[in-house]
DNA sequence: TGTGATGTTGAATG
DNA sequence: GCATTCAACATCAC
């Protein structure tokens, strides 16, 4: 489940399975629509013979090397997920391809929905330039991130998703931050005053942290977080008012109506 | 059976 | 240029 911390995990299987290892070959089956750029034969061309040498992840996407210098890259939609598994194991059900290593290792790539999408990238400064890709959430400094505040006029919960201001928040994490930090989601930015969104930005540093330190595993996710109360009847840890759902910045959104300000 | 789900993109609207 | 809303992508779970 695909945002930074969840897609950080992903890329410490996706290193511990597919670096420094000959590809053998890309196992094709249904990949429609995943690859964005390529076609799936080709991507399979390109791929034989290759090693990937080292990984970038920026936000939700994850750039994964190549030894001639390009790079794959990797975008989990809601539904992608890596699957290791071995020869004469069977694949995921909803595989789209696989990297099939010498040893017999695979590194399955499922995607039920198909709102994945892979590309086969040349330059990926230049693919980062063109999506106008923000820094990434964990690594933006404060200053920075004030910056990109600067001007705007919209709901902070639509400043912390759209990708471009800052790469990683995801509709989960973007809840928890604004329950965290005591701002209802809808809250317009020019009314929030300077150490509200100081606030923001370090209650959104912790979160992530917290969320990698726990692999992005929600069992282990704090009860005191909204998180796990995040849900129809579900009420607030906080002050046990009946959490409100609603949709903001496109997406459903929950909020403790008690406790959470709502600003402009 | 209908509805909504962690995301992105493009089109249309204001 | 900005911000918002909608539809599309395809499948599963409740």
């Amino acid at each position: 489940m695909p945002e930074l911390p969840e897609v950080n995990t992903k890329k410490l299987n996706f290193d511990r399975v597919a670096l420094h290892k000959k590809i053998e070959k890309v196992e094709l089956r249904e990949t429609n629509h995943i690859f964005r750029n390529i076609t799936g034969e080709a991507f399979a061309k390109k791929m034989k013979g290759r090693k990937f040498t080292s990984s970038y992840r920026r936000g939700k996407y994850l750039f994964a090397h190549l030894d001639n210098g390009h790079d794959v890259l990797f975008h989990f939609g809601m539904t992608g997920e890596f699957y290791a598994y071995e020869e004469g194991d069977q694949h995921p059900k909803h595989e789209r391809f696989a990297f099939r290593f010498p040893d017999g290792q695979r590194l399955g790539f499922d995607c039920p929905r198909k709102l994945a999408h892979i590309y086969y990238l040349e330059n990926k400064d230049e693919f980062i330039q063109e999506k106008k890709l923000g820094e990434d959430a964990l690594e933006i400094s404060e200053a920075a991130f004030l910056q990109k505040m600067e001007g705007k006029t919209g709901t902070i919960k639509g400043f912390l998703l759209n990708q471009s201001n800052l790469a990683g928040m995801g509709n989960l994490y973007a809840d928890e931050v604004c329950w965290q930090v005591r701002i209802h989601p809808a809250s317009l930015i020019p009314a929030l005053e300077d150490k509200t969104r100081r606030e923001l930005y370090h209650g959104m540093q912790a979160i992530l942290r917290q969320a990698i330190a726990n692999k992005a595993d929600y069992a282990h996710y704090p009860d005191e977080w909204l998180w796990n109360h995040r849900n129809k009847g579900g009420t607030c840890p906080r002050d046990g008012h009946e959490l409100e759902r609603d949709k903001v910045a496109g997406r459903s959104t929950y909020y403790c109506p008690q406790c959470q300000e709502l600003r402009g």
